[in-house]
DNA sequence: ATTGGATTTGGAAGCGGTTCCACGAGGGGG
DNA sequence: CCCCCTCGTGGAACCGCTTCCAAATCCAAT
C-alpha cells in the first residue's frame, strides 16, 4: 500500500478500487490513524480555518457578533481561530502573522492598513470587514453617524440642550472608530437643532470602564449636562453605575443613551440605539464563505439598519433645567478648543 | 546565504556573526519576508497555539472564563484557537482533530473520554479541565454539589418548602454535568431539612432557553412551587422572563435562585450562587502554560470557592403558602420515579 | 608560515502529508 | 494471440521551515 493510495482513500478521491479502499480503511481504524492537519496544510496550502480578528473579543458586542459567525463556520467545516488584539501596536503584526495560518479573515471593528490588505490579497486570503467601512474589501456596516444622530435627536426631542458625549479615544492608526463616527452624528444632530456644541461636554477615554472619571468631570462643571450619549452600551452602563455611586439618579438627574443594544442593555433597561450585532456576524461569515468558494465579493457592501430603543434611562430634563443654555449665552462655537470663551 | 543561516537569524539563534545577521535582516525587511507558520509548525512540532474546547463558547459563563484565559495566552505568545462543540457527537471528534493543531488544550465544562485523553497524552499535549473534575488530569473546579445545597438551603431558610429545580438535561456521554451535580446538592439540602423530594418539581431541559416550557409545567401543577433553583443564571433569567410573561411576579409569586453570577445577573438583580468564572480561566491558563513549559501539573486540583449572593429575586413565600407540604403528607420519597404515591 | 581550535556558514535530511507521473495489470478488439 | 487503452497503484518530488553535520573560515599561538 503506497502512501499515495492511502492519501487517496482518506481524501475520498476516486480511482481507488473498492477492495483496497476497504483494506486501507480497516488499517486506519485499527491503527487509529489521524492525518496531521499541519502537514496537510503545508502540502495543500489550505488550512481549513478562518481567522477572526477583533480588539477585545470578550466585549459583549463582539461576542454577539461572534454568535452569528460561529454556527456558519462550524457548519462549513472551518476552524475558528481567534486573534485578540489588545494593544494598537499588535495590529499590523496580527494581519501579517495571520498569513499562512488561515484561509480567510474576518475582522471586527478594525480596518487593516492598506499594505497588509495588499499582502493578504497577494496570499489569496479573502477578507471581510464587519463594523468598519472600507473601499476595497467586502464590508458589513451600520450607519454610525446616523445612529449617533438618532440618539442625540431623541435627547433633544425630550427637551435636553446640554447633552454630553462619552466616547472612546480614537487610537488612531487605521480609519475612524465607530465611536468617532457616532460623535459626528452627535454633532450633526446638535447643529441641526441649532444647539451649540460645547467641547467641554465631549469626553473621550480609552476603551474600557473609565466612565467614573467622566461622570466626575461632568458634574464638576459649573453647569453639568442633563443628558449623556455614550458611544457604547458598556460606556453607558458604566456611566450609570458611576452616577449611582455619585448619588445621582438616572434618568431623573441625568438621561443616558447607549449604543449597540447588547443583551445587558435589555436587563439594565437602557435606552439605546440597537444594531443587529448577531446578524452582522452572520452576514460577514456568509460573505467570507462565499469568497472562500471562489466567489468575488470584493464589491459587497452590506448595510444593516439601526433602531432607537427607548427604555428607562431617558426622560425629559427636570423643570428649570429644561431651558436652553443658561441665560442665553451664545459664546461657544463649533471650534475645538474654544474653552476660553467667557462663561 | 544559506537557508540555515537565515533560519538562525530569524530565530535569534546564537552563532551568527553580527555582519551576516545585519545583512539577512536587511534583505528580510526589503522583501517583506514573513516565515510560514505552518511549515514552521510541521518542522518543529510546535504550533504555538493552544486550543480551547467549550460547548457553546458564546454563553456568558464561558465568555467570562475566557476573559481570564485570553490575556495570559496573549502575553505568552500563544495563539488562541477556539473549538466550538455544539452537538454531542462532535465531542470525540474534536479531541481527535485537535491533535497536531495545538500544543496544549483547555477544555471548559467537558470531560474528554479516556481514550482521547490517552491519545492526547501520547501526542504530548497537556490538557487542563476547567469546570469538570477528572482523576488523571489537571482541573480547576468548584464544588457544584455544595453550591446547589447553598442555593436550596437559602430558599429553605426563607421558609420555602415546595422548591423546584430547573436544570439541563444530562446529555450523558462523558461525566456528570455541572447541572446534575447542582441537582445533587439540591436533593441533599432537601434531605437535610427533612423536606421530601418531589420528582414533579425537578425539570430538565436541553441547554438553552427552554424555561418557558418549564414555567408552564410548574404552574400547571395542582400546587405549584413557591421557589425555583435554576442550575444556571441563564436558565434563571429565562425563567423570570417566562414568569413575567405568565403574569407571575418575582419574587412575590415565586422566588428564583440562579448559579454562576454572570454579569447579567448583577443587572437583573438575580439572587445566585457566585463562582469565580474569570479566575477559573486564569487558573486554567496558568496551569496549562506551566505544563507547556514542561512542568508536571497532572496532579493539580484547584478548587475555587462559591458564595451565595442574595439580591432581589428571592423572598419568603407568601402568607398561607409558607407552610410545609399541603396538609402534612409524608409520601414522596427520595426515589426517582415515586410519582405513583398517593396524593 | 603552520597548526589547531573555535566560530560561522552552507546545505542535506526530515517533518507528514498531497499530487503528479510512470508503470503494471487487466480487458476488449482486431 | 497480440496490441492498445484504461484503470489502479506505487513512490518521488515538493510544500517551507528547522536542525544537524560537515566544511569553510578565522584567529591566535607556536
Amino acid at each position: 500500500m503506497g502512501v499515495g493510495t492511502v492519501s487517496r482513500v482518506i481524501n475520498g478521491s476516486a480511482s481507488v478500487s473498492e477492495a483496497t479502499r476497504r483494506r486501507v480503511l480497516e488499517v486506519v481504524a485499527e491503527l487509529g490513524y489521524e492525518p496531521n492537519a499541519t502537514a496537510r496544510a503545508l502540502s495543500t496550502g489550505r488550512t481549513r480555518s478562518v481567522g477572526v480578528i477583533a480588539p477585545f473579543f470578550t466585549r459583549p458586542s463582539v461576542i454577539e457578533r461572534l454568535r452569528g459567525v460561529a454556527p456558519l463556520l462550524a457548519a462549513s467545516g472551518y476552524q475558528l481561530v481567534l486573534f485578540d488584539v489588545e494593544r494598537p501596536e499588535q495590529r499590523t503584526g496580527v494581519f501579517r502573522s495571520v498569513i499562512g495560518r488561515v484561509d480567510g479573515l474576518l475582522t471586527i471593528s478594525l480596518a487593516p492598513p492598506k499594505a497588509e490588505l495588499r499582502r493578504l490579497a497577494a496570499a489569496g486570503i479573502p477578507v471581510v470587514l464587519v463594523d468598519q467601512a472600507h473601499e476595497s474589501v467586502a464590508t458589513v456596516t451600520v450607519d454610525d453617524v446616523e445612529g449617533g444622530r438618532m440618539a442625540t435627536e431623541h435627547l433633544l426631542t425630550l427637551g435636553h440642550r446640554r447633552i454630553a458625549f462619552a466616547g472612546d479615544t480614537v487610537d488612531g492608526v487605521h480609519g475612524a472608530s465607530a465611536s468617532s463616527r457616532r460623535c459626528a452624528g452627535y454633532q450633526r444632530a446638535l447643529a441641526d437643532a441649532g444647539v451649540p456644541l460645547r467641547p467641554e461636554l465631549v469626553k473621550l477615554r480609552p476603551h474600557g470602564r473609565h466612565a467614573t472619571e467622566i461622570a466626575h468631570e461632568l458634574f464638576a462643571l459649573a453647569t453639568p449636562p442633563t443628558a449623556v450619549f455614550a458611544s457604547s452600551d458598556l460606556q453607558a452602563l458604566a456611566m450609570i453605575e458611576a452616577l449611582e455611586a455619585l448619588g445621582r439618579r438616572v434618568p431623573d438627574d441625568l438621561s443616558v443613551v447607549g449604543f449597540d443594544d447588547v443583551e445587558l442593555a435589555r436587563y439594565a433597561g437602557l435606552t439605546t440605539v440597537a444594531q443587529p450585532l448577531q446578524d452582522s456576524g452572520t452576514r460577514g461569515a456568509e460573505l467570507l464563505l462565499s469568497a472562500l468558494e471562489g466567489e468575488d465579493v470584493l464589491q459587497a457592501r452590506q448595510h444593516l439598519s439601526l433602531e432607537l430603543v427607548v427604555r428607562g434611562t431617558t426622560a425629559p430634563p427636570r423643570e428649570g433645567e429644561t431651558g436652553r443654555e443658561e441665560r442665553g449665552l451664545k459664546t461657544a462655537t463649533d471650534g475645538m478648543i474654544s474653552q476660553s470663551s467667557p462663561t
